[in-house]
DNA sequence: TTGTATGCGTTATCAT
DNA sequence: ATGATAACGCATACAA
């Protein structure tokens, strides 16, 4: 009970137009065609309102125009601007998306980059938590925030630079011990780099600090746990903390609040991501700004590049610091 | 300068297991062939590594097992949820989602639904602000939120018993003048109706009641002008209002809270949509909660539904009301 | 420059 | 039950 095949073909805009099926072809690839031909054939296109299959185009020229993007959901503020700027890149080039929300399990990103295989898209830009994913060395592909081999370009912010751009600002912001604190995936990954960042920065600057790395899983309570253990006399120990993400930051500044502390009065705090509920939403924390939309831009650029010869293994993107209302800037005094 | 195509095909495979094209076709369709055929058949299959191409299949089938979802953007949260679950309820089906950002813009929509058309969708789900979109008949179409013509299915939440909902809610919390706010398109849409279930509302529960409806592209400063209008000896003379979105009742929040009022101390506050930053994070405000996920699901259910002769032409599904720190509920007293 | 013929990987129809 | 063969819609090498 196929439905009957109503759109037309390019036999029929031949046929309409009165030429041969190969000058229909070469008209709409653009290749050089006699200019009545070319004009009756528009003229039947137009009138048929024809429009090319691409998948029969896709059969023939092994090219699909579509790249498929593998992200863990679209709910997470990030997530969600990365797809949308990664969207739009795409859509520049005139590309389309295959759009696949992993939920962070691997058996799922695995099926997702084998089914994207046999769907002959053009390329993958991925953003997976598969330590063992196996990826076709056929279909170019490109990571985000993860190396997953020297073949594959990894695309990422700074994560280092991050961390120490915020260990510096709580320096300047007069902080002398401050903390670390993040739930994080044991996975080997750039985000995990801002650990090493910030306490370079620390070190740099003669902060002493102290860093809490919770394994995957782990309840946020755990975060109050840590910093009640972390009061002496009343005070917080800690004067300024720099979180793993914005959301963590948001869930630490609750904690402190529960424990009775204010923020940024009692504890200064820095999060990671920039992210917002809307464009025009201010920051939910101070934080280290990730440039999504170069970091969607070059994505697209490097899975769409097609002879490069020697493709760059991993590129880090400048990030900026912003205050959004955790920390005392001075115009906030 | 295509790439060599070294992906296996059904014809290496009947080459490797010793049989013929028709037969791999029919073990892979699941159509009974003989136990020892089969056998050599999913022992080549699974040598080779074999992986049916789906831009053959479809050129043949007309199927393509992919849904076309349209949608503004992903950055804002709701669209950004929905596009989550409809994605989800498509890869429970085994169906993937083209994922096409519009941007509001009109133009993009049609181009996005004819390309589509010519990709050989199985289907489109859209979010579509296009008054005079033109769909073609022949791939199912279902719209969100608002109503195309009679033969396309529209899934919305049921927008008038929200709107009248809010106002008995408002009723029921002491209120008795209040006032609707939004910035609206001048579009016929679902959504509209929230403000005559409002209004509905405010007359059943003898509430006195004002509605601004500002032009779509209005600066949001436009709420605080109308907020400021309405002191009278430094009293603000609404005690309650209901807004068209969360995102509105956050900006009337900021506007309340630069008047000097407070929220909910002075005026009560009530959105709509159910946002939320993370999935832990609290409500925005206090709001009427659209069911997001039923209208994912029902949205694919109707799209991939085959042969239904009649196609409901609008579906309204129920939403509740959850406080969220903008209204005084008892249990907050 | 224009038209014809073949093949892309599958499915479906037919004889066997 | 199995295997050969013709389509599906398009691109392209080749012949006219």
């Amino acid at each position: 009970m196929k439905r009957k095949s109503t759109a037309p073909t390019m036999k029929d805009v031949a046929l309409e137009a009165g030429v041969a099926l190969g000058t229909v072809s070469k008209v709409i690839n653009g290749v050089p065609v006699g200019d009545s031909y070319r004009r009756k054939v528009e003229e039947a296109i137009k009138k048929l309102n024809y429009q090319v299959n691409s998948y029969a185009q896709g059969l023939k020229a092994h090219r699909t125009n579509t790249v498929a993007f593998l992200v863990p959901n679209t709910t997470n503020p990030y997530f969600a601007t990365l797809t949308h700027y990664v969207n739009l890149s795409l859509m520049k080039r005139n590309y389309r998306m295959l759009l696949c929300c992993t939920d962070f399990n691997p058996a799922l990103e695995q099926d997702y980059v084998s089914m994207v295989h046999k769907n002959q898209v053009d390329g993958i830009i991925g953003m997976t938590y598969n330590p063992d994913l196996i990826v076709d060395e056929n279909t170019p592909f490109v990571s985000i925030d993860r190396c997953l081999s020297p073949q594959i370009p990894c695309i990422s912010s700074d994560n280092f630079a991050g961390g120490q751009l915020a260990a510096e600002k709580l320096a300047d912001l007069g902080c002398t011990h401050v903390a670390f604190m993040r739930i994080g995936s044991s996975l080997t990954n750039e985000p995990n780099k801002r650990k090493a960042g910030f306490e370079n920065g620390c070190l740099m600057r003669g902060l002493t600090f102290e860093s809490l790395l919770l394994d995957d899983g782990t309840p946020l309570e755990a975060f109050t746990d840590f910093l009640r253990e972390h009061v002496r006399n009343g005070r917080m120990e800690f004067d300024g903390i720099f979180c793993g993400t914005d959301y963590y930051a948001v869930q630490v500044r609750n904690s402190l609040a529960e424990l009775g502390f204010s923020v940024p009065g009692d504890v200064q705090l820095i999060g990671f991501d920039g992210v917002r509920m809307f464009p025009d939403s201010p920051l939910l924390c101070s934080t280290i700004v990730q440039p999504v939309e170069d970091i969607a831009q070059l994505c697209v650029d490097f899975v769409l590049q097609e002879g490069m010869a020697t493709k760059p293994p991993l590129i880090c993107l400048p990030v900026r610091y912003e205050a959004g209302g955790t920390t005392r800037e001075e115009t906030d005094s």
